[in-house]
DNA sequence: CCATGTCCATACGCTACCGTACGGTCAAAC
DNA sequence: GTTTGACCGTACGGTAGCGTATGGACATGG
């Protein structure tokens, strides 16, 4: 009867680890989670796809919280500080701007991940890595609107929008794909918007004038 | 044992029916979706809120699917096509798209019906729904930009990022309601916003003049 | 006063999953 | 080559929810 597990390990798509880590099955239940939410992170099956059983689990882990809690650790670390800090490279402010503004558009289609965490939002777990993450990129995305010339206030509320716009492109791009345009007129539907997120206000109050160099 | 089921209809919230439609259960579903998303929709459980039990619901639905759907159609009449006629009710067609989006953005942050539906796209149920609602939303939105004096694409274009912007804020105000704007700076963020919107662009192209008479 | 159809309660079996108990395996240490 | 401990499989009990079967309650028409 164990060459049943043996097979199933090496079918398992190639790189079948013989030994699992508490990574491992970490990112297992974040995959889980963009696939079908909060609620497929269930041991059992997570188990069947790792090809492993629940003796593996619950000696990695106390319980099925303690699993959700390490995935949203994880998820913080990957989903935010590792792009901040790749970004971080490109040297002139404003190319970091309108670079993280294409990148997060760009691949917002299929982040499954982002979707499921915000539906589950009434968790309070996952509600206090939501709140860490959100002011983190707000913060962020704040700092770059200032840096290229908005004053503070201006540049909060263009962080907010942009960032708000972003949850909405996903969110889209998840439900409805085909709502958003595709191919050329995506290009030039993602430039026209980022042109309206990052050019100075046209004349509602003194602003002080952005140096707008394109990227 | 019959007088226990009495006491729960009559301490169920003052209107307690004696007898349950399918609409009824239909609404409770849509609740128990907006607090806990799909997921939330168990028979069982629903039954006992309404102080009923299975053999009620399985009067009126052959299962637990048919119950989504029916929940699913009535939200597709409630939170669209209603809100559409009762803004038909504004003349002026500028006055109609400063009000829907400032409606939106209002009610925006107690909507969880939404949020819970778009991280369940994944179900082709709930996905059939959330297209033709968003069509159905989009090419409102986008009949008020060219109303209002856009050309086509572009009211498509604003229609599209306005409606992101929409579902973005959602999910921000359900989520991390602490990172918008609360009070008087709440107002003054969603005026600047709903201006970005329907101000016309600057000078990229020729574009027609909107005439934006202000509500 | 009975008959009929509507609506619902109760009891039951079934499945999926959680968590526990315990025994087995295997590599490294000695 | 035995021991040890990390790692895992298997078997078990418990719970929640789905769907079914069946028998009432109750109103309405005859």
């Amino acid at each position: 009867m164990d060459m049943a597990r043996q097979r199933a390990r090496e079918a398992g798509g190639g790189a079948a680890r013989q030994r699992l880590t508490a990574r491992d099955w970490a990112d297992a239940a974040l995959t889980a989670i963009g696939e079908g939410g909060l609620a497929a992170v269930a041991v059992e099956p997570l188990a069947a796809r790792l090809g492993a059983t629940k003796g593996s689990f619950y000696w990695h882990f106390a319980n099925r919280d303690a699993l959700i809690e390490a995935a949203l650790e994880r998820w913080e670390e990957v989903g935010t500080e590792a792009v901040i800090t790749e970004l971080e490279a490109e040297p002139d402010p404003a190319g970091r701007l309108r670079r993280l503004l294409r990148r997060a558009m760009d691949g917002a289609a299929e982040d499954p991940l982002e979707v499921s965490l915000l539906a589950t939002a009434g968790q309070p777990r996952v509600a206090a890595a939501l709140t860490r993450v959100t002011e983190r990129r707000l913060a962020y995305l704040a700092s770059l609107f200032a840096e290229v010339g908005f004053t503070e206030d201006e540049a909060r509320r263009r962080a907010l929008l942009a960032y708000t716009a972003y949850l909405g492109h996903t969110q889209l791009g998840h439900a409805v794909p085909q709502s958003l345009p595709a191919g050329a007129a995506h290009e030039r539907y993602l430039d026209g918007v980022i042109d309206t997120l990052v050019r100075p206000a046209r004349s509602p109050k003194k602003e002080k004038e952005p140096n707008s160099s394109g990227n």
